[in-house]
RNA sequence: GGUGAUGUAGCUCAGUCGGUUAGAGCGAAGGAUUCAUAACCCUUAGGUCGGUGGUUCGAUUCCACCCAUCACCA
């Protein structure tokens, strides 16, 4: 039976490059799609770049050039390089087009009738400069704790504390440099706490199949228990100037990237199905018998299972069969670095001549159905892919074509079916090709290059070599490589999702006609003619991986600030973590410099405060005095050593400069140092004092 | 801190619904071979399956706790 499927990949915000971080999840799509397609059913691959947003209209601004210009640059940017990647995309749109705003529209005035959508009105900063709202990435100031100067209206960089914007001392426009106001706005929210967002969220959800099992687990915690709803409304509006979609009668209102970049993929669709004559309302009206897949990262999981959603079924479509999140990318066990030159654009891997079908392949190697987080790890990309593809699958073809070309004009001779490696083949590709539908690309590669293996073995213990050397021998020769060609043209078919240009190259060195998956049944007919080898494909070099570290490592020094972009969040926000670490120099020695300890603001602190936490089998409470750097909340994990009365009043140290971190029950504003054992052979943690005279506030070095 | 996940040979990963000597590929060592992009083939070495307890006739596999790493806490 044929099967129709859409299916789409998170759209890329238009403010930036593809790297391979991005990357995983178009490949891990693409191979989806391929092998959808090889198996005769019909497969649709959509995707857009997103392309609204305040990010979006200041560069554009910043640039001298419109917002239009600049998505138009971006998308062939990016078209550029999925091509390059082989992302067979049926359709490569753009959330800015009408077919997008129709969309959007239609939703919008189908969730108002609904009465999901409320508007309310909300306080917000304003550039009076500008005369525009600022989101709080674009608010800076002095921090309200340390007093830094510009600082972003979030959190301090300086002494790590977290505030919002209307915290920040003589806060100023990262926009203008004026100071900002604050102002009332209309914004429209739309209603997931509705009762019936919730119940609709609770059965689809859970239902079979719909989710993977950690996604599920991760969904009911957002939704809590059956008794509490936990889903809070979202503003998908924002007032002019914005680049964006107009809201219909609310002149100055636009839509926010939840109200129109999801639509995106429906808009993507629809500009094809007007071009091919496809019918749009087969695959999203609500009693759609199609199939529909968004493969996303798992940072957005939020907005594409519950958000999502509930839009479309209270919109009246069709929701999502299935979705599946993929984990991040790591490169060497670590988070993409710009220092370390492991933040790898896609454009830079192949403008420094790397094979994209090396990428396309180590990461089906590593792909399974999770969510967990693969990682790149350099060395074992060069020695698979040099073992796997050129070692053992490759080689088959070299090592036999020659003879076939040279003595036998390319003729082959009848392929011996019965040959232990093609009969393992007919008994495993059943097995590969649910492996590759279950995604777990990773077993699928697993099992075939357990085969090649078969292959490879084969061909050592008829020795064509030797044949070649012995006259009247011919018959046995031409057998021998032909049945090595048709065991190399099996395994071309089972890894064509993975590798389509090896196996277009394969197509034509054969003389057949594009492979389909149902091409592993048969074999190549006796005297079929076979063309020319020539190298398919060339092993790595790590002089090459060394090259492509060096063209995108950047010093800290030329790091440009990034640009706040609230918008495309997820991404970005990755980004920034990962020039923040940067910062941190790695562990290369046992010793760290004297900058590095300094870099830690020890600070004497007084406990103000010391309390029990309900619900917490280990922490404390702490209000602690800091002097002039004021009162800071701490979360300590003490309680089993300490009474809280016992620290009241109590001098202890703390590290007055750590991030704050979001605990379940409030912010944890720093540290207190305390000793333990590290074996834990001594019990017992111990709280570090000072010695009579030190004042809250004093510095500790 | 909570929640979720991960921790198995030097590296990348399988696996065990509890049961004889724990697997693969790569890498290493040795051998064979020379058709092939120094590829391929054979052999060998390498792990107290993160730690400690518990349940059990028996646990790497189940349970509890602990440690480490990662993610999320919108």
């Amino acid at each position: 039976m044929t099967r129709k499927i859409l299916v789409t990949s998170a759209l890329p915000y238009a403010n930036g490059a593809i790297h391979l971080g991005h990357l995983v999840e178009y490949i891990q799509t693409d191979i989806w799609v391929r092998f959808q397609k090889m198996r005769g059913h019909q497969c649709w691959y959509v995707c857009a770049d997103d392309t609204h947003g305040t990010p979006i209209m200041l560069r554009a601004e910043q640039e001298g050039i419109t917002p239009e210009a600049l998505i138009e640059r971006v998308h062939g940017e990016h078209t550029r390089d999925f091509a390059g990647f082989h992302i067979g995309f049926d359709n490569y749109y753009t959330t800015h087009s009408s077919e997008t705003r129709a969309c959007a529209n239609e939703i919008y005035s189908r969730l108002r009738a609904a009465g999901l959508i409320e508007t309310r009105t909300i306080e917000q900063y304003y550039d009076p400069l500008k005369q525009m709202f600022l989101p709080d990435r674009f608010i800076k100031g002095e921090c309200p704790k340390c007093g830094a100067a510009d600082q972003y209206g979030d959190n301090c960089e300086s002494c790590g504390a977290a505030y919002t914007a209307d915290e920040l001392k003589n806060p100023y426009s990262a926009v203008s440099g004026a100071r900002p106001e604050l102002r009332r706005s209309e914004h429209f929210f739309f209603r997931l706490s509705d009762p019936r967002c919730q119940s609709f969220l609770r059965r689809w959800t859970q239902a079979e199949g719909r989710l993977q099992n950690e996604a599920a687990n991760k969904l009911q915690e957002w939704l809590g228990t059956a008794d509490e709803n936990r889903l809070t409304d979202w503003d998908i509006s924002r007032d002019a100037p914005y680049f964006g979609f107009e809201i219909p009668d609310a002149p100055g209102k636009y839509f926010y990237v939840w109200l129109d970049a999801p639509i995106g993929y429906m808009g993507a669709f629809r500009n094809l199905c007007d071009r091919l004559g496809l019918d749009f309302d087969e695959y999203w009206r609500p009693d759609s018998t199609t199939e529909l897949y968004h493969f996303i990262g798992k940072d957005i999981l939020y907005f594409h299972a519950l958000f999502w959603p509930a839009e479309l079924e209270h919109a009246g479509y069709r929701t999502p069969s299935k979705v599946f999140a993929h984990g991040f990318l790591t490169v060497d066990g670590a988070k993409m670095s710009k220092s370390r030159g492991t933040f790898i654009t896609a454009a830079s891997y192949l403008v420094q001549g790397l094979d994209p079908e090396w990428l396309r392949y180590y990461y089906a190697a590593k792909l399974g159905g999770s969510m967990e987080d693969i990682d790149l790890n350099l060395d074992d990309f060069i020695a698979r892919v040099n073992s796997d593809l050129v070692g053992k699958f490759v080689n088959i073809a070299s090592r036999s074509a020659a003879f076939i070309v040279r003595r036998f004009g390319g003729r082959l001779c009848t392929c011996d079916e019965s040959l232990p490696a093609i009969a393992a083949i007919r008994e495993r590709r059943r097995l590969i090709a649910e492996h590759y539908e279950a995604r777990e690309f990773s077993k699928a590669i697993r099992e075939i290059m357990a085969l090649t293996d078969l292959a490879n073995q084969y061909v050592d213990s008829v020795k064509p070599w030797e044949l070649a050397r012995q006259p009247g021998r011919e018959g046995e020769l031409q057998a021998a490589c032909s049945n090595a060609i048709n065991l190399f043209r099996l395994f071309a078919i089972l890894l064509k999702p993975v590798l389509p240009a090896l196996a277009a190259k394969t197509e034509d060195f054969l003389n057949v006609a594009p492979l389909v998956w149902d091409d592993t049944a048969t074999v190549l007919a006796a005297g079929h003619v076979i063309n020319g080898y020539q190298h398919m494909l060339t092993r790595v070099d790590k002089r090459q991986i060394d090259a492509l570290l060096a063209a995108n490592r950047e010093s800290l020094a030329t790091t440009p600030p990034v640009a706040p972009q609230k918008h495309a969040e997820h991404q970005e926000k990755a980004a920034a973590v990962a020039v923040a670490q940067a910062a941190v120099p790695t562990a290369a020695g046992p010793h760290i410099g004297i900058d590095d300890f300094l870099r830690s603001d020890l600070r004497i602190a007084r406990i103000s405060a010391a309390e029990q936490v309900e619900g917490a089998d280990k922490l404390l409470r702490l209000l602690l005095d800091v002097g002039p750097l004021g009162t800071r909340q701490v979360f300590a994990g003490i309680k089993a050593a300490y009474d809280p009365a016992a620290l009241v009043g109590r001098l202890t140290v703390m590290v007055a400069n750590l991030a704050p971190r979001k605990m379940k029950f409030g912010m944890s504003e720093g540290m207190i140092l305390a000793a333990a054992d590290p074996d834990g052979a001594v019990a017992g943690i111990f709280l570090l004092a000072p010695d009579d005279g030190a004042q809250p506030g004093m510095r500790v070095r």
